[in-house]
DNA sequence: GAGCACTGC
């Protein structure tokens, strides 16, 4: 039998600080009320070594009488009863004991013995535990002890569609299982991999499977896989599930579990060929749901008298508003506070504390949801109140305990894809049936509620749709298309997804594809795309890192790639706009967006601002938090290109193609993304699509560019383009011909004054040719 | 003269 060790820390995978804490995350849906967590991680490490240990060999630990896929749940409980910790040997602390108390009285226990012989009979299984079941963390624990991974030298992996979900989950079952946070249970997600040669159980996020199904077509490490919050339908959870419906057929040996929320599970059991369903009732308080009698006209003016309405007349409990963005949000908070402040003045009401929360508020901010409510003005007054204006970040990412009250206006910012014009866009758009049942259950975590939702009863059965589309069909799929390729999936159309995307949306990205040079004319993988799809990126952005040697600008290129793949450096709040802007004016580049930005990153690794960065980062109206993730990224496309042997290169600073350089290795991936100007006014026209666009007023580019690349089409009130820099007609034909081949284009004015570029060139190029016989 | 729902590698 195989043996894991050298099991010293040597081995293990080096790994990076970053800036989450599961310690420090208050977002743990999955913490019960005993747990606390104070002083873990330490105190019983150093208890034991590791050579007396158990290991490889079933024999004399007290899972020895377990045979493989036919273990029960008795002999799971004398194990889990101790004395000893039947994973690793050592004796089991008193905390273990409380907690595995705890643990046998959730909902899924009571099921364990039907579990695991579903789990036993058949290869997929499908299991439906709502919220507060605790699926996330038992059953794989449930699987730990019947599949005994760590005999076969493999792993259970459970994933999940969130970091902060997949590192407190792990660190809460390793708890549960008395072991050290790395060891037997660890997890894997993007810049950190705490796992060792011991790990038997792996949470990690959807993402960082799929990526290892990259170099790993079989996913050989692992006896089990189970897809938790598959509901969710990521874009990665719906890759896995074809994935993994190909390979149960090629590794009879793997166990699949798709783990559910919703009522929806029918549809998952269909799609795995009708496997086995086990569902596990979850434990909530009741929420009665209240529908407005007409329709609203105006869904923000109706949820601001509804939520002030129940401040008035419901009895104490907090208040969660849903609203669809920041601006929304600031706006009815501030609306909010000052009616409130007239009810307490003129009726006596009790105080009202509000919060906004969603995802780009610092921290900090976000944190304050979790202030207590108010207390009652005086010892005999009216209790006071905390009411949260949120985004759908509190539907799924985030739970705050004490809701009492959800007010639902139905709606919810959703992207969507346009492959005509390919297009992505945030668009304001009726939530789905799901979606709302999710919105009501936040009102019932800790005791019954109430759920007012502003739309009629009617609308809620006829209007909205059952599920909310998967993220698959609201997207642009050329990287998707891509990590398929590089998965082994060589017929796209007949690749078995749940919800197939619109064959345009396909052969958009196949295009988009080929036009990189990704994959040739039969559609196949080119080195390339093979290269490009090492990298984390969009396909348009891993060609231009990876081309950026030949402009030999490929250490800017790399900093501006990672600065291009976090949230936007430049910060506006509302109070200081005009320092704001002066400040940007201070890295301002007369050419562009993108050399603006390289210059505030050079500027923020300087000596002066490395000094105390976040000050530098307060003065300069600059995002610590994104700079500091873009520095993250930096190291990591760093490490790929090293290994890929992509060259870092710079022009000296001095020399005057220095930006130069730059904007052509901009056109090597963004060559699709381009504008020129129409006529002479504010109207640009984009490449190829013929889109009116206007230059996006955060730019520092003036209107006098004639053609520009551009990094994003923003669909707002307007069409705009984002983060342009302005580029010469002439490098579009030299860097990227085939697209820039004259004769695919539709007569006009673009066409007219590119055929006039390609006959300069000719010209100077025949004079060259001309002097040099 | 705008405004970025939320994730993930």
């Amino acid at each position: 039998m195989a043996d894991r060790r050298p099991d010293g820390d040597g081995s293990r995978a080096k790994r990076q600080k970053i800036d989450m804490d599961p310690q420090a995350n208050p977002y743990l849906a999955h913490m019960y009320e005993d747990s606390s967590n104070n002083g873990y991680g330490n105190g019983y490490a150093n208890g034991y070594g590791s050579s007396s240990r158990p290991n490889g060999s079933p024999n004399g630990s007290s899972l020895s009488g377990f045979k493989r896929h036919a273990s029960t749940m008795a002999q799971a409980h004398a194990a889990e009863d101790g004395p000893n910790n039947p994973f690793n040997g050592t004796p089991l602390s008193p905390r273990y004991f409380g907690i595995l108390k705890t643990r046998r009285g959730l909902p899924v226990h009571a099921q364990r013995d039907e579990f695991l012989q579903m789990y036993q009979k058949t290869q997929i299984l499908v299991f439906v535990g709502e919220t507060g079941s605790g699926k996330t963390t038992q059953i794989p624990q449930f699987v730990l002890f019947d599949d005994l991974p760590h005999f076969q030298n493999k792993m259970v992996a459970c994933t999940q569609p969130r970091r902060v979900a997949a590192m407190s989950v792990a660190q809460r079952v390793a708890q549960e299982m008395d072991v050290t946070l790395g060891e037997e249970v660890g997890y894997s997600i993007r810049f950190e991999d705490k796992t060792s040669q011991k790990t038997m159980l792996k949470y990690m996020t959807d993402g960082m499977l799929l990526r290892e199904a990259m170099n790993d077509h079989n996913l050989q490490r692992y006896s089990t896989i189970i897809l938790d919050e598959a509901h969710e339908r990521t874009l990665a959870t719906d890759i896995l599930m074809g994935l993994l419906k190909e390979v149960a057929i090629r590794r009879p040996d793997l166990k699949i579990v798709i783990m559910s929320a919703t009522l929806d599970a029918q549809k998952f059991q269909r799609y795995f060929n009708d496997a086995p369903l086990l569902a596990v009732p979850g434990r909530t308080h009741p929420v009665e749901i209240f529908y407005t009698p007409e329709p609203e006209r105006d869904y923000v003016e109706a949820a601001l008298r509804t939520v002030l309405q129940i401040h008035a007349t419901e009895p104490e409990g907090d208040i969660l508003l849903f609203l669809t963005g920041e601006e929304e949000i600031e706006d009815a908070c501030r609306k909010i506070s000052l009616e409130a402040d007239e009810m307490i003045r003129e009726a006596d009401a009790g105080p009202l504390k509000v919060y906004p929360l969603y995802g780009t508020l610092p921290p900090a901010q976000q944190q304050r949801i979790f202030d207590p409510a108010p207390p009652p003005r005086t010892p005999d007054g009216r209790p006071g109140r905390k009411v949260i204006v949120s985004t759908n970040i509190a539907e799924t990412s985030l739970t705050i305990d004490g809701i009492v009250y959800v007010v639902d206006p139905g709606f919810s910012k959703q992207k969507v894809y346009n492959p005509r014009i390919r297009v992505e866009s945030l668009l304001v758009s009726p939530i789905s049936k799901a979606s709302a049942q999710q919105r009501a259950g936040r009102a019932g975590r800790t005791r019954p509620g109430k759920c007012f939702r502003l739309y009629t009863e009617a609308a809620f059965k006829k209007e909205l749709i059952e599920q909310t589309y998967p993220e698959i069909l609201r997207s642009n799929l050329a990287s998707t298309v891509l990590e398929l390729k590089k998965l082994g999936i060589d017929d796209l159309v007949h690749f078995d997804l749940m919800d197939p995307p619109a064959p345009e949306t396909l052969i958009r990205a196949l295009e988009e594809l080929n036009y990189l040079a990704c994959l040739d004319d039969d559609g196949e993988l080119t080195a390339l795309g093979r290269m490009a799809s090492e990298f984390p990126l969009d396909p348009s952005l891993a060609v231009m890192l990876i081309s950026s040697p030949e402009f030999y600008c490929s250490n800017e290129i790399l900093s501006l790639t990672s600065l291009l793949s976090v949230p936007q450096v430049f910060v506006r709040p509302a109070s200081a706009r005009k320092r704001a802007d002066e400040m940007k004016d201070l890295f301002a580049h007369p050419d562009g967006d993108h050399l603006t930005m390289l210059n505030v990153y050079h500027a923020f690794k300087s000596a002066a601002a490395q000094d105390n960065p976040k000050q530098w980062c307060h003065d300069h109206f600059q995002s610590y938090r994104a700079l500091q993730q873009a520095d993250n990224v930096r190291l990591q496309l760093k490490r790929i290109m090293e290994r890929s042997e992509v060259e870092l290169v710079s022009t000296p600073f001095e020399d005057k193609k220095y930006y130069e350089n730059i904007r052509r290795a901009l056109v090597a991936g963004f060559f699709m993304q381009v504008a020129k100007r129409d006529g002479s006014g504010k109207s640009y026209l984009t490449v190829k699509d013929n889109q009116n666009v206007l230059l996006h007023p955060s730019t520092v580019l003036g209107q006098d560019s004639e053609w520009v690349v551009y990094n994003e089409f923003v669909l707002t009130t307007k069409n705009y383009i984002r983060t342009v820099t302005a580029v010469k007609p002439e490098w579009l034909i030299d860097i990227a011909p085939t697209y820039y081949d004259l004769s695919t284009f539709q007569k006009g004015d673009m066409k007219a004054s590119l055929l006039r570029v390609a006959d300069k060139m000719r010209r100077k190029e025949a004079l060259k040719g001309g002097s040099r016989k």
